[in-house]
DNA sequence: CAGTGGTCTAGACCACCAA
DNA sequence: TGGTGGTCTAGACCACTGC
């Protein structure tokens, strides 16, 4: 275990490796790896021969694909560059590759990285179209997807309410950035936004960056502060229109809008942001896919 | 390749295997599953040694999933039983453990499928929970997620409109079977649903049958009809409620609405399903997650 | 205790890409 | 041509379940 990383050996593996431990394989060399093989495999307190089989056991893949996290957050590999090759990975963390591409397996299901066959795996941007309407599920009944021009209304700081702040898992009345804006597709102004963000995460977000920045808002959010938005929870439903959307919109008072609720999640599950959208859909429609 | 199934044979590996092939392992005794191994690598049009790498390129494990696929198509193991176990699916098709899992794997993340560590693989099926809900996201304010009474208004067959013939990609005039029914949770009408099926898969569905059905009706299409629904797509929008889905919802003409849109598919792509929901969204929201 | 899925390794070969 | 991810195999051992 001592080959191993402090951080993976400290939290998981405090015990010594076993004793008569088969090597894989030919059965001939004993192979170093097989010590790492072993730790994987009893971990968690009381690590004796005869303790029960721990009850926080993780595999080992489980704690290279934390190792890669815990990387791709501290921002050793950003957004857009390669990750070291399989081998690579395998040589530096002293596991087999198939371990490594297991854990790489995941974070690609889980969108964080993607596997692009004879060049590497790299990290995903929310500059790739691919990423991008993964956010944005409105769809125009006729013609492509696209993403429309943004209006800033307003971009300030406040005290975050009592129900932003539950959200986002802080105090009333810490500091949030709030911004409002709309959405206008081919024309036609489809979605009004209103944004709350984390404080400390994006000091110095002014509405003059966001109206220069072409292109997603969660682009511009990774490349100058560091906060990728890793995935989102929705609350659908159908409401009125008030004035004030109504206005903005230009819908009668009173006329269904479809009211998005969401919360964005980075690294660890932290929220970051909480978006309230009201959507326009006589011409457009939110897409969603059960399977 | 002669040890393979017929199918996979005929469809996939029409050529001779390669001549010198270096069996995997410990390089001294030469395996018969090479030969798989070998047929899986070049298949398509003109396999031949210096041809190109055929463009039609499957990797054995996807056509492993297909036969898979298609045995649970057929009903050969029918949904809640447990399949084969890896070890036997692995001789059956003359591959290795790995690549029976591998497919396995993508069955499973496709939900055709759950594996159950000690007991086995078992064909998922409509009654769990966990399936349950991945089809009705329509989640209370307060308490848990739960199942509404449904109160079936109406059953009948009838000749399909333009726009749903479209959808079930049928013919207009092709029998469909129509369903309109109203959802209620905890004693409030929340959902009008008009549903459309496949005529052709659906002999034989009355109101009653609908009415005497305690539980999901994708469980009732499982077990009566075989059609099991695989995947959905859904357009959402906001919408005014008229004057049948007033009454029926008990709301005022013109509230906000939620029109979900949906259509179903089975085994294959194949549609069987269209759906148009009304909800009422005050004390429910529909819960979307983006990952 | 036997059987099942789950993890890990080692090694070979293939497909794809860029230089 | 070399490097990368992708496929396939073989075999060992572990964790979980139920008899």
């Amino acid at each position: 275990m001592s080959s191993l990383p402090t951080s993976l050996t400290g939290a998981a593996a405090p015990g010594a490796q076993e004793s008569g431990a088969a090597t894989p394989g030919a059965g001939t060399q004993p192979l170093s790896p097989a010590t790492a093989q072993q730790a994987a495999s009893q971990r968690g307190p009381a690590p004796g021969p005869h303790a029960v089989p721990s009850p926080t056991f993780s595999p080992l893949y489980q704690q290279i694909k934390a190792l890669i996290t815990r990387s791709l957050q501290s921002g050793e590999w950003k957004p857009g560059e390669m990750i070291p090759s399989e081998m690579e990975l395998a040589s530096r963390y002293k596991v087999s590759q198939g371990t490594v591409r297991k854990a790489i397996d995941e974070l690609a299901a889980e969108n964080l990285v993607a596997r692009r066959q004879g060049k590497g795996t790299f990290v995903t941007t929310h500059h790739e179209d691919v990423v991008k309407f993964r956010f944005l599920r409105l769809v125009p009944d006729e013609g492509e997807p696209h993403y429309g021009a943004s209006h800033v209304l307003e971009c300030k700081r406040l005290r975050a309410p009592a129900e932003i702040a539950r959200l986002l898992d802080i105090r009333t009345g810490d500091s949030v950035v709030q911004i409002r804006r709309v959405l206008n597709f081919s024309g036609e102004s489809t979605v009004l936004d209103e944004i709350w963000l984390l404080g400390a995460n994006f000091k110095g977000l002014t509405a003059e960056k966001l109206t220069e920045w072409k292109g997603p808002m969660y682009a511009l959010f990774e490349a100058e502060f560091g906060t990728r938005m890793i995935r989102a929870s929705e609350k659908i439903r159908a409401v009125p229109a008030d004035e004030t959307a109504a206005e903005l919109l230009s819908v009668p008072v009173g006329s269904p809008l479809l009211s998005v609720e969401r919360v964005s999640y980075t690294y660890g599950d932290r929220p970051v942001e909480v978006r309230r959208g009201l959507y326009v859909t006589t011409r457009h429609y939110y897409q969603n896919d059960l399977s």
